[in-house]
DNA sequence: AAAAGCCCCTGGATGC
DNA sequence: TGCATCCAGGGGCTTT
C-alpha cells in the first residue's frame, strides 16, 4: 500500500487532531517486524509534540523520544473516538487523549519503533542511509545526476533502492519512469543529465499529484480518517498489463525487475 | 562496495 | 466446495 503519497496523506489526516494529545495507553498485539524497543507503560503521560515524515516513516515526537512507525505492505492507521475492541489485524494502540491511534496491518511488515532522539542508533538504522525528500525542495538535479552515474543497476532499482531520493515505491516508480519516458530496465549510469532532469521533475509531479488526489488505493488503503485515494485511477502504466496505453495504445507490459512487477509502455519509453 | 536474493506474513484472485 | 498456486503497495539482512 504506502509510499510517500500514502504515508503523507495519512499524516495530514491526524497531525493537527493529535498535536497536543496525552498518551494514555499502549497497547501492543501479536508481533509486528521490530519490537517497540521500550517499555509500553514508559510512553504514558507524554504529550504528542508533532508528526513528521521522513521517506515511509512517520515520525511522532514526544516530550522524552519518538515513535518510528512504517506501514509496511498492508498497514492502515486510523485516529478517532472509536475506541471498539481490536480487530483481528489491529496490532498496536496508542490510546490519547485526543483519541486512539490504531494500526492495522495484515501481513504485519510494519511497525512501530521507539528511538530516544533522532540520533540514537535506533533512528539512524533506519533513516541514516535514507535520500533526499523529494517535495520539500532539496531534490537537486545536480546530486541526483551524480548519484545515477554511479549505480550499475537499472533506473527503477535505483528509484525503488531509496538511497537517492526516498518515498518512491512500486507502484510511483513505475508512473514517473512512464511520465519522463523512461525504459524501467535503462542502466542507471546510461541516464543523461537532460533524461535525468525530466525523470526529477516526474519524480516530484507524480507524488505531488497522488498527495494531491489522497494517495492511491489499489486494495485496501485510507488514510487515519477513513479516506481512501483516488490516484490508482490515473495511473498510466501500474497494474495496466495488456491494456492500451493512454498516449500511444500501445500493449502496456509487466516485467519482473528484483522479485517485483514493473510496468512500462513499450513505445512511450525508450532505453 | 555494491548488487542481487531472501525473507518476514496474510489474504484475495485464479485455476483445476 | 476444496485445494494449490500466484500475486501483492516494503525493506533490512545475508550472500555474492
Amino acid at each position: 500500500m504506502p509510499e510517500l503519497p500514502e504515508v503523507e496523506v495519512t499524516r495530514l489526516s491526524f497531525v493537527d487532531r493529535i498535536v497536543g494529545a496525552r498518551v494514555k495507553g499502549v497497547r501492543v498485539g501479536k508481533p509486528l517486524r521490530w519490537p517497540l524497543g521500550c517499555e509500553p507503560s514508559s510512553l504514558i503521560g507524554q504529550q504528542v509534540r508533532d508528526v513528521r515524515r521522513r521517506g515511509k516513516y512517520l515520525l511522532v515526537d514526544l516530550e522524552h523520544g519518538l515513535l518510528l512507525w512504517h506501514l509496511g505492505m498492508s498497514g492502515s492507521l486510523s485516529f478517532g473516538d472509536d475506541r471498539s475492541p481490536p480487530k483481528t489485524h489491529d496490532h498496536f494502540d496508542l490510546d490519547t487523549s485526543h483519541g486512539l491511534l490504531r494500526l492495522n496491518d495484515p501481513r504485519r511488515f510494519g511497525a512501530v519503533v521507539f528511538a530516544s532522539s533522532e540520533h540514537s542508533s535506533q533512528a539512524v538504522k533506519l533513516l541514516g542511509h535514507l535520500g533526499v525528500e523529494p517535495l520539500n525542495g532539496f531534490f537537486a538535479l545536480e546530486a541526483f545526476h551524480a548519484g545515477l552515474r554511479k549505480r550499475q543497476t537499472s533506473i527503477k532499482q535505483v528509484l525503488l533502492g531509496g538511497e537517492l531520493v526516498v518515498g518512491v515505491g512500486n507502484i510511483y516508480a513505475s508512473e514517473a519512469l512512464f511520465l519522463a519516458g523512461i525504459r524501467p530496465t535503462t542502466r542507471s549510469a546510461r541516464i543523461s543529465r537532460p533524461r535525468a532532469e525530466k525523470l526529477r521533475l516526474a519524480v516530484i509531479d507524480v507524488l505531488a499529484r497522488a498527495v494531491k488526489k489522497g494517495g492511491s488505493t489499489l486494495r485496501d488503503f485510507s488514510a487515519a480518517d477513513g479516506k481512501t485515494g483516488y490516484f490508482q485511477l490515473e495511473a498510466h502504466v501500474y497494474d495496466r498489463a495488456g491494456q492500451p496505453c493512454r498516449d500511444c495504445g500501445s500493449v502496456i507490459r509487466r516485467i519482473q525487475q528484483g522479485q517485483r512487477s514493473t510496468y512500462f509502455c513499450p513505445a512511450c519509453q525508450k532505453p
